[in-house]
RNA sequence: GGGGGUGUAGCGAAGUUGGUUAUCGCGCCGGCCUGUCAAGCCGGAGAUCGCGGGUUCGAUCCCCGUCACUCCCGCCA
C-alpha cells in the first residue's frame, strides 16, 4: 500500500479523495465508538478517523495500534465539521477517514515519547538516537544542515571553487591539537593520522592551480570535548590563490547572507564589522566576543596612582592592567551575587574581584559606597564621569597581568549578559576579529610556538623584527565570530620557503626537522606556488548558531558524548587480540578495569547483551 | 589533569532534618467511554533510589570511593 500523499499534504481541497498513507503512529485516542489516531512522518501530522460504522475488523486492527507502529493506510479525505477543526494543525480542517490500514512493523514500548516535550537525558537519547531523531525538532534541524550545505556548494560552485576531497589517512603532525592514529598493517610500527584539517593539502592544490578549492571536510582532533566540539567535527574547507583578506572576507560574507538567507529566511547586514584582536581583548576580554550586548571594559589604569590600594598598584607596578566593567543599575546586588561573579573570575585566574557602587553623599556629590570605595572616593565624580558611570550603578574591577585580567573580566561580562538577559534572542551579531598574534609564549616549553598556525603569513611591517620581537608580531589571521563563538578561522598563508623556514626556526625547528614535517609543502612551494590563503567555518557551530542551539550534539546526527563515547553502538570498544596481533601492537597494561562502555550504564543495551558490559571487552 | 552540577520505575521529576508501605505526571497492561487532538474516567503492573564500601539498631538520605552524563578551567596549530 505506497502512500499517495505524504502526512504534511492533505488540506480542505482534497476533500473526497482517496488516499494512501504511510507512517508512525503518534498517538492514539480511543473514544470507544469513535477511534482517532494521529498519524506522523517526516512531513507533518494527519489525522486518521475510525468511526463506529467501520467493519469490526478495521475497529478492531485500530484498537490494537500502539505508538510508533509503522502503518500503511488508506481512506477518504473529509473536512472536519468546523467546530472539530485543529488551527494549531497544518492538515488540522481535515481528517482522513480510514477503509483500509496495514501494520508494517509493530513497535515496543518506547523508551521515551517522540515529540516536543520529551526531555530525556543526552545520554538516552544518543542511545536510542534512531527514535530521538524521528522528532520533528531534529528533523527539521537536520534539513537545516542540509540546506546549509547544499546552499554553501551551490554558492561557492557558481564563485568557480572547485569541491576536492583529500585523504583522511595522513601524516602525522605534532604541532597543535593531539592526532588520533590509525596503525598501519603493511608498515608494521607506523601510523597514519586523521587530519585536523587538510590545511597542508589545500595549500598543495593551490600549488597545483586550483585557485578556488572548497570541501566539506570531516575533521579529527583528539583533545576533550565541550557543547561545542566533538572529537570529529565538519568543516566549510576553502582556500584561494592570488587573494588577500578583503576577498576572502567577501566570499565569506557572501556565504553568510545566503546561508542565512535560505536557510532561515533573515537578512544579514554586510559587510561584518572588523575588530582587532588586540581591540577585542581590551573591550570585550575575549577573541570571540559576543556582541549582541554591550558592557564594555574599560581600563582604570589613570585612576590607579596615589590611590593607596596596593592589589591596583602592584599590579601596575608588575607591567599588568587594571580594567573596569560598569554594570548599569546593578549597585543592588547582594554580596553573594558579586561573590558568584568573582568565583567566575577566579576560573580564569583572577586572584579576586575588586568591586564599589556609585552613589550620592548628603551634599548630592557622586561617591562610592562598600568594597574598595574607601581608596576611591575622593575621586568619585572624575572617575564615575570618564567611566561613564551614574548612580546605582555596579564597578567591577580585575588587576593582573594584562591577558588575565581582561580575560577574567570578560568571562564576568559574559556572565552578566546572560545573567542580566541583556542578549536580544534571534539576533546574529556577526564580526571580523583580526590582526591576531603569530606567536605564542608557551611558558612551560620555554618556547615560542604558532598563535594558530604555523603557516600563516606576517604582517608586512613586522618582517625585520620577526626574530627579535616575535611577542609583538602580527599575522594575517583571521576569526569569523557570531554570537560568542569562533564561527571560521583563516589566514593568509606563507608561500615563500625561505620565510616559512624563518617561521619554523622561530618556534624551535630545525631545518631537518622542518624538512622531515613539512618538507613537500616546503618542496612544492619552490615550484612557483602563488600566493593563497583561505578560512574554514565550521558547519557544526553554523548550523547550531542559525538552530538556536547551545550544543553542536542538537545538529550532528550522530554525535558523541563529552567523553567521546557514542551510547547507541558502545563506541570505542576493544578490538580483538588477533587484530592487534597483525599491526604489530601491544597493549601496555592498565590499573582500571572498565573500559569507556563500563558496566553500570544506565538504560538497557539494545541487543540484550551481558549487562556488566563483558561482552565488550572479549 | 582539575572544579561544579546531575543520577530515584521505560521517560521526566518530587521526596526522606536516617525509621520499617518511596510519591507524582507521561508511557505500559486491563476495563469504560461517539469528536478527540497532551482526550477523559476507573483499576493494575512496574524501583536491588547509578555501583561498591563505611558509619548506624536501621542508609535512598550521612561519609569515602567509583562509574556515567553534563557544564567550566586546562587542552583545542
Amino acid at each position: 500500500m505506497k502512500r499517495t500523499h505524504t502526512c504534511g499534504a492533505l488540506g480542505v481541497a482534497d476533500t473526497g479523495k482517496t488516499v494512501r498513507l504511510n507512517g508512525w503512529v503518534h498517538r492514539t485516542r480511543d473514544h470507544g465508538g469513535v477511534h482517532f489516531l494521529n498519524l506522523r512522518d517526516r512531513y507533518g501530522i494527519t489525522q486518521v478517523v475510525i468511526g463506529e460504522e467501520a467493519p469490526e475488523a478495521l475497529r478492531a486492527l485500530a484498537a490494537s495500534l500502539r505508538m510508533e507502529y509503522c502503518i500503511a493506510l488508506e481512506g477518504v479525505v473529509l473536512e472536519r465539521p468546523q467546530a472539530m477543526k485543529n488551527p494549531s494543525m497544518v492538515t488540522g480542517e481535515i481528517e482522513v477517514s480510514a477503509t483500509r490500514i496495514e501494520i508494517l512493523n509493530t513497535s515496543e514500548a518506547v523508551p521515551f515519547t517522540i515529540d516536543e516535550r520529551s526531555d530525556a537525558r543526552d545520554d538516552v537519547r544518543l542511545t536510542y538516537r534512531y527514535l530521538d531523531l524521528r522528532s520533528f525538532s531534529m528533523q527539521r534541524k537536520i534539513a537545516l544542515r542540509h540546506t546549509v550545505m547544499q546552499t554553501v556548494r551551490e554558492y561557492l560552485s557558481s564563485l568557480d571553487f572547485i569541491e576536492i576531497e583529500t585523504p583522511t589517512m595522513i601524516k602525522s603532525t605534532p604541532e597543535g591539537a593531539r592526532d588520533f592514529l590509525i596503525p598501519s598493517r603493511l608498515h608494521p610500527g607506523q601510523f597514519y593520522a586523521m587530519p585536523q584539517s587538510p590545511q597542508l593539502y589545500k595549500q598543495i592544490l593551490m600549488a597545483s592551480g586550483f585557485d578556488r578549492y572548497f570541501q566539506i571536510a570531516h575533521c579529527f582532533r583528539d583533545e576533550d570535548a565541550r557543547g561545542d566540539r566533538q572529537l570529529e567535527h565538519s568543516q566549510i574547507d576553502l582556500e584561494m590563490s592570488f587573494v588577500g583578506k578583503d576577498e576572502v572576507f567577501a566570499v565569506i560574507e557572501g556565504m553568510m547572507t545566503r546561508v542565512f538567507h535560505k536557510g532561515l529566511g533573515v537578512d544579514l547586514e554586510t559587510p561584518f564589522p572588523r575588530i582587532p584582536y588586540d581591540d577585542a581583548m581590551n573591550r570585550y576580554g575575549s577573541d570571540k566576543p559576543d556582541l549582541r550586548f554591550d558592557l564594555e571594559l574599560q581600563d582604570f589604569a589613570a585612576f590607579v596612582a596615589g590611590s593607596g590600594f596596593g592589589v591596583f598598584e602592584n599590579a601596575l607596578a608588575a607591567g599588568g592592567a587594571v580594567k573596569a566593567l560598569v554594570v548599569p543599575g546593578q549597585a543592588g546586588f547582594s554580596r553573594k551575587q558579586i561573590t558568584d561573579l568573582e568565583e567566575t573570575a577566579r576560573t580564569y585566574g583572577a586572584r579576586g574581584l575588586a568591586w564599589t557602587k556609585v552613589t550620592r553623599d548628603d551634599s548630592g556629590s557622586i561617591t562610592f559606597e562598600g568594597g574598595i570605595a574607601k581608596f576611591f572616593a575622593p575621586r568619585a565624580g572624575d572617575i564615575a564621569a570618564a567611566l561613564g558611570a551614574g548612580e546605582g550603578d555596579l564597578l567591577l574591577f580585575v588587576a593582573d597581568q594584562w591577558k588575565v585580567a581582561v580575560t577574567a573580566l570578560g568571562a564576568v561580562r559574559s556572565r552578566l549578559g546572560h545573567n542580566l538577559k541583556l542578549i536580544e534572542e534571534g539576533t546574529f551579531r556577526f564580526a571580523w576579529i583580526v590582526d591576531f598574534p603569530l606567536f605564542e609564549y608557551d611558558q612551560d616549553e620555554d618556547r615560542w610556538t604558532a598563535a594558530h598556525h604555523l603557516f600563516s603569513m606576517p604582517q608586512a611591517q613586522y618582517l625585520e623584527t620577526l626574530e627579535s620581537d616575535p611577542g609583538s608580531v602580527k599575522g594575517d589571521l583571521y576569526d569569523l565570530v557570531c554570537n560568542g563563538f569562533e564561527l571560521a578561522s583563516g589566514s593568509i598563508r606563507i608561500h615563500d620557503p625561505a620565510l616559512q623556514q624563518r617561521v619554523f626556526q622561530i618556534v624551535g625547528f630545525d631545518p631537518d626537522e622542518a624538512r622531515r614535517r613539512f618538507g613537500f609543502l616546503l618542496e612544492a612551494f619552490r615550484y612557483g606556488a602563488p600566493p593563497h590563503g583561505g578560512i574554514a567555518p565550521g558547519l557544526d557551530r553554523l548550523v547550531m548558531i542559525m538552530a538556536g542551539e547551545e550544543s553542536i550534539r542538537e545538529v550532528i546526527a550522530f554525535p558523541k558524548t563529552a567523553t567521546g563515547v557514542s551510547p547507541m553502538d558502545s563506541c570505542p570498544g576493544p578490538v580483538e587480540e588477533k587484530q592487534l596481533a597483525e599491526l604489530g601492537l601491544m597493549l601496555a597494561p592498565r590499573n582500571t578495569g572498565n573500559g569507556p562502555a563500563g558496566g553500570d550504564t544506565p538504560g538497557k543495551d539494545p541487543e540484550g547483551k551481558a549487562p556488566d558490559g563483558n561482552d565488550r571487552e572479549a
